[in-house]
DNA sequence: ATAAAATCATAGTAAATTAGTAGGATTTGA
DNA sequence: TCAAATCCTACTAATTTACTATGATTTTAT
């Protein structure tokens, strides 16, 4: 039950980003990597994910940069971490058929736990948490 | 943020054995394993430590085994699920110092939805999940 | 007494996942 | 045209999880 580092360096980054953002400018991985004291070429992996699923935008070449996709109160935690986390699901079971014949009682915890997870952190959003308003 | 199978099948341990709770009776291991599909040796290990958090009881030698150490309305699935999946922590830096300087707001995070997670799970006893009224 | 059925204890291993490295291609501004 | 940046993808190391294996101990029934 653990989030996986991945996940929490993504949020790390959207975090600065969030804190550094503006319509124009755009962040380095360099500079992202001194803040969050990851590898360049590791959280290049994670923006990447990051961008595919249109969380943050990208300026290529020199000078180039991040930026987030949208304002910080558009974007929910619950986005992130979805998309770093594969879908934050807490069991196989939920979106596939459980074999399990006598014990399908669980499933509908693992239902209601991940729904109930799911929705606190979309709750937060980046604007929340960078002003540490939770 | 995957649910350990150990979770899982002492969930399931605790489910068999609430259905058949009962003052007097115990269950075995080789029944219980039959129910889960899960080996012997490994829901052994699994309940031992069950055993050790008070959560089922056992009496040893020919025709022993193993039963609830309460009824199931006293015992909740947050009970088990924290013995056996290291206190349900996300993230390590809950209960440790975080040497993370700058990005700290992500903390509080962590904390908060830990603490809603685990509200949510000391709701739900053996009983209403065995009744399926969750 | 003894055999069988059960729990108890612990060491070891295999599989899977996570985390991170590495190398280079491509793009763009000055 | 050079340097600074993103982009792409293959590989490897480390860690964790899941499970196997062996055997000791305890208790009941015959």
């Amino acid at each position: 039950m653990k989030m996986s580092s991945k996940a929490r360096y993504g949020l790390y980054v959207a975090v600065e980003l969030a804190k550094r953002y503006s319509e124009s400018e755009v962040v380095s991985v360099s500079l992202l990597a001194q803040c969050t004291g990851v590898t360049e070429k590791y959280l290049e992996q994670i923006i990447a994910m990051m961008k595919k699923a249109d969380i943050v935008k990208s300026n290529r070449g020199a000078s180039g940069g991040y930026k987030l996709a949208r304002a910080p109160e558009e974007i929910s935690v619950g986005e992130i971490l979805r998309v770093l986390e594969d879908n934050l699901q807490i069991v196989d079971c939920i979106h596939k058929d459980c074999s399990n014949g006598c014990n399908c009682v669980s499933r509908n915890l693992w239902v209601n736990l991940n729904r109930n997870i799911n929705s606190y952190l979309d709750t937060i959003s980046l604007q929340k948490l960078v002003e540490d308003k939770l």
